[in-house]
DNA sequence: CTTTTATTTAACCGGACGGTTGACAACGGT
DNA sequence: ACCGTTGTCAACCGTCCGGTTAAATAAAAG
């Protein structure tokens, strides 16, 4: 273990089953049985997948009887998308680039060249 | 193999060696020399990361002479930022609702009981 | 042509990952 | 008190990951 919390995040985030996991979360707390249904998987590895989540802080869990409703805790994410937000101004300017060439050729300058 | 897109890019960032390669690469492009100088890593190991980077988008790489260098392609990143962006409206929420009760217990309610 | 510099490939290793099955714990309903 | 439901734990398995060292490749330099 030992992983630092961003490296966790990533990682969480890298499977397409958690993430759907998420996504399912955005429509509010959900049973493990819940999350678990649209998949083709044995319920242990749901909750594996469920542990991960919360070892990132992605998510959190509640007790209620025998039931351990998961929920969504949004702040995680932000954490993420503040790391990226470092980046923007590259993809941004690339964009840009973009943006910038199809003018020209719409303008008659297939080659992009400007001469 | 097989992975999706965002999984790759994702399972890449997952890595803090490979965030700072990213980050060393904000700077311009560099050799896989420059890339490894500090990191306490066999060189072999950093060619493994930036093949890594490379599978998921977020860098590419160039030829000059015996040089290999790697350079940021960030429009990968933006599409990780894109699939983020989804989750904005419970980040954002979340923090009405932190900046809600801050203002609240500054009123003089410091049990946030509004009452 | 040989040497030097830059980088990748191959083979290997230990540990983490994603899944399984089977046993077990916790609780509500009857 | 028992049963069904819900969920986790433990052990196991095959694969992938991050690292190593040693050898191979590519191109410049002497």
């Amino acid at each position: 273990m030992e992983t630092d919390p961003l490296s966790a995040k990533f990682a969480a985030l890298a499977d397409p089953t958690r993430r759907a996991i998420l996504a399912r979360l955005c429509e509010g707390e959900a049973s493990v049985n819940d999350l678990a249904e649209p998949f083709d998987m044995s319920l242990p590895a749901v909750s594996k997948h469920l542990k991960v989540l919360e070892k990132a802080g992605l998510i959190s869990r509640g007790r209620e009887a025998q039931w351990r409703p998961a929920r969504l805790e949004p702040m995680a994410l932000k954490g993420v998308a503040d790391w990226l937000e470092h980046y923007r101004r590259f993809w941004d300017a690339s964009f840009d680039r973009l943006d910038a060439y199809l003018k020209k050729i719409q303008k008659g300058d297939p080659n992009g060249t400007g001469h």
